[in-house]
RNA sequence: GGGCGCGUAGCUCAAUGGCAGAGCAGUGGCCUUUUAAGCCAUUGGUUGAAGGUUCGAGUCCUUCCGCGCUCACCA
């Protein structure tokens, strides 16, 4: 049973009211002539071409201000285009209908009106309203807030503002906090400019399963789920890399996803437990010609998306004009930590070597993962501008090409900014000999227990048999653009419906 | 999981261990060109939950719930 706070009450009163007087509170149709932004615009012309047209216009939207006058009211509707104020005079309307709007009509309802458009005195662009109709009452409230004059200073006071209300109700978040939805606006044009980007460069876009029988790709705890009628246990992936690879196989030269990957680990500011990943996968190209490639892409989303390639993160510049930094792994850490990783061949050395710099080392670890660990404390988060590092430790990249004559290095590179990792790349194992090999080196390494060990994809293996051409490929989380792109320093911030823990209600 | 912090009216926030308050919103008035107007009046609380200390708890203690930051974890 639900229940109401007071001011809910009064305005459910209202709404029994409504239905008592035949008015129909939730009418199944709206008309609309134009958008908020339409009307003004259409006005705007022919005011400039000597007004002579009067602009007639019906258009709809939530009621966000009311500031009635005795005979007259002004409020402003606010549609998905903008706002637009509206005017209400007992000459145009009758005393009852004037009546009838400020006493029925609350905040956050949403409205239809019909009239002209005309200026005010003071000039805003408003519709005189000569008819109105309720198109929708809301019951709860919206946050309210307020402007208010300070020492000549517009100080605005804060709508909705507590995370987690935000989070649990984007819905309120959304209506009231329009640079949330400029968020998730910008958010769909990063993804209409990467599909125009990898589009025009042939690139076929694909959807691959999402439940997968055996997940593999990344190195990360899955969701496990069950199918019922199959009596199967399925994985909900954790990326796209095997499929994706597979239609190389399969002779389609180029293709890309965009789609969602799923990873069971912790939650943090840059990790949720759902979030949207793009791969490509590219025949006949290596790691290097994707990584000309990343650069181009993000420079054309930047182009696109905000008309300019620096942008300010969190109080800091970044540049992305091309070429960015590249720095090969052992020169930024023999710069950052003096351990040179070359003249520690196993992992009993290099933890050796760390011990000596008072770093706290797993006795149990790899050596790949000593220096993933040493990447990510060291250089990680000095890395404010775009920079690819490349040459991987093979041991943590299962899924890669060797150098050739450097049996341990891998090519793979992955670019970092404003501190945090944004994609990941390589060229791509394409011997399934060399794979199979990987993957029971893999198996050794972690325990048999361990969910983040890639388990052995016998058809993967199958598929690479076949002969699958060299090619390279990426991965890039679309969450972590969208933070750079919108300043946001939580990608809770970028996602609509982040994950809470469940509350009781 | 560890550490630190926070949780008070619909929203944003106050309140030395001593009468739970303000602004906005809401409600009732006045007001025919306002700018989330202005003026007058006014309603609204299980202070996240449960226990404890105390003459007295929003405040101190314990446990729990949720959120934030951070560390750990994590491609």
């Amino acid at each position: 049973m639900t229940e109401y706070t007071n001011l809910e009450k009064i305005r459910l009163e209202k709404l029994q009211r409504l239905r008592r007087e035949g008015i129909e509170p939730y009418p199944t149709r709206a008309q609309r002539t134009h958008t908020s932004l339409e009307a003004i615009q259409t006005f705007e012309r022919s005011e400039a071409a000597g007004g002579a047209d009067p602009v007639r216009a019906t258009l709809v939207g939530r009621l966000r201000s009311m500031r009635p006058m005795g005979k007259i009211t002004f409020a402003h509707i606010e549609d998905g285009y903008g706002r637009v104020q509206l005017f209400l005079r007992q000459n145009d309307l009758g005393e009852d209908q004037l009546a009838h709007f400020t006493r029925d009509y609350d905040l956050g309802d949403f409205v239809q009106a019909s009239g002209e458009m005309f200026r005010t005195r003071t000039g805003e662009v408003t519709l005189r309203v000569e008819s109105f109709r309720l198109l929708s009452k809301a019951i709860t409230p919206l946050p309210a807030a307020k402007d208010e004059l300070v020492d000549g200073q517009v100080v605005r006071h804060a709508v909705l503002t507590d995370p987690e209300s935000r989070y649990r109700q984007r819905y309120a978040d959304l209506a009231v906090n329009p640079e949330v939805r400029q968020i998730f606006q910008t958010r769909a044009a990063v993804t209409r400019a990467l599909r125009d980007f990898l589009d025009s460069r042939g690139f076929l876009e694909v959807e691959t399963p999402i439940l997968q029988p055996l997940y593999g790709g990344a190195a990360a705890r899955p969701f496990i789920t069950h199918h019922n009628q199959l009596k199967q246990d399925l994985y909900l992936r954790i990326s796209f890399e095997l499929y994706l690879k597979r239609l190389l196989v399969g002779n389609l030269e180029r293709v890309y996803e965009i789609g969602r990957d799923f990873r069971n680990e912790g939650v943090d500011r840059t990790h949720n437990p759902e979030f949207t990943m793009l791969e490509f996968y590219w025949a006949y190209a290596d790691y290097e010609q994707v990584m000309a490639l990343t650069e181009e892409m993000v420079v054309y989303v930047a182009d696109r998306v905000l008309g300019r390639r620096i942008l300010t993160y969190q109080g800091q510049e970044i540049d992305l004009n091309p070429p960015w930094r590249r720095l090969r792994m052992r020169d930024g850490l023999l710069e950052k930590t003096g351990i040179d990783i070359d003249a520690h061949p196993t992992a009993e050395s290099l933890a050796q070597a760390m011990r000596q710099l008072n770093l706290q080392v797993d006795p149990k670890a790899p050596r790949g993962k000593l220096i993933d660990s040493l990447v990510g404390d060291f250089l990680e988060p000095t890395l404010l501008q775009p920079t690819f590092i490349y040459e991987y430790p093979r041991d943590i990249t299962p899924l890669a090409k060797s150098i050739p004559g450097s049996p341990h290095l891998v090519e793979r590179f992955e670019a970092f900014m404003a501190g945090f990792e944004l994609c990941n790349a390589f060229t791509e194992l394409n011997d399934p000999l060399d794979q199979e090999a990987r993957f029971i080196e893999m198996g050794r390494a972690y325990a048999a227990d361990d969910e983040e060990r890639h388990p052995m994809d016998e058809d993967y293996l199958r598929a690479m048999r076949y002969g699958m051409p060299p090619n390279g490929g990426f991965g890039m989380g679309i969450d972590r653009l969208v933070m750079l792109f919108t300043d946001s320093a939580n990608i809770r911030e970028v996602i609509l419906f982040p994950h809470l823990r469940e509350r009781e209600e």
